[in-house]
DNA sequence: ATCATTGCAAAAGCTTTGCATAAGA
DNA sequence: TCTTATGCAAAGCTTTTGCAATGAT
């Protein structure tokens, strides 16, 4: 059976955003959708000045100021989070429709790796109890190193790394 | 027993402090030494203005960018640690001697607990395993709303707060 | 016709840095 | 004496903001 996708079925990321501006009366922009739909093409970490330049790569001469004034629209309608500052400036993450998941990072060459940890819902549920909160998100993130810039056990040699 | 402590007994903080400003062939100034000493005079979590005005206000007048130079130092020999990055700027805490905790945040007013979870050391031994990283550290942040900022059951009004 | 949004440039805030002076070793 | 560290002011960066022009409703 051959699937028949209209040409004007939209991201749907794009949907989520019109119905959170329309729903709080602001106004529907080119500027805007261009950036959620660049956003939305991968689904790679990023940052402002990234975006600006990929922007910018396809002649789409957006303004960081509309980017700086665009990503907390993003953030409040879950599409997207802050994931941590680093090197002096914001980096974000897409997350909508997707489900939450924790960062394992290797401190040598950057690679990270998503995973989910059911663990994390027994925490969360001891600390409700001991402490009394009602608990609505955690953040957790893990470093160390990983398989490829380990040291291989032929050539032990600590100082060698992938990069 | 009387315990015969000598005036000359120092912080032990400070002393971590010199032995690393020593082994680096750096110089012990008066000015790192009241940085650390006023750091470590308590167990608040701080970050670089409030510090400085804590030595303003004993009329000790170190310069920001003396602030700005100490701490990598106190990172680095492991009697401090970035917090995380909010407000627009880096808070701090004190690590030496203490524990490894994580920290669990009142939304509303911004109350700390903190607390150790002995499921973390579990979490990572099961990312080592099937990913094959060598964790080196974690950090996680819980996110929540402390007793008193909850509504309470006879006036369940879900806007008040304590602040 | 309104009024929110954009782009630009300026401003704001935190952090870093160049340089002359002060002070450890 | 030889350097390193300090303080000040300037610079560097990211992010925010004021304002005139543009564009959505």
């Amino acid at each position: 059976m051959v699937l028949n996708i209209r040409k004007t079925e939209m991201l749907p990321e794009l949907a989520v955003f019109k119905e959170f501006i329309r729903s709080r009366g602001l106004r529907q922009t080119q500027e805007r959708d261009t950036i959620v739909l660049e956003i939305f093409r991968n689904r790679e970490h990023f940052d402002v000045d990234e975006l600006f330049l990929r922007l910018l790569a396809q002649g789409k001469k957006i303004s960081k100021a509309s980017i700086y004034r665009t990503l907390p629209l993003l953030v409040d309608c879950g599409l997207i989070r802050e994931v941590n500052y680093e090197d002096g400036h914001w980096h974000y993450e897409q997350i909508y429709g997707r489900p939450h998941h924790c960062h394992l990072r290797c401190s040598h060459c950057g690679a990270i790796v998503e995973f989910e940890e059911p663990l994390l819902a027994v925490i969360e549920k001891n600390l409700a109890q001991t402490y009394g909160y009602q608990i609505t998100k955690h953040i957790l993130e893990v470093h160390g190193c990983c398989p490829r810039c380990q040291p291989s056990p032929a050539a032990p040699n600590h100082e060698e790394h992938h990069v």
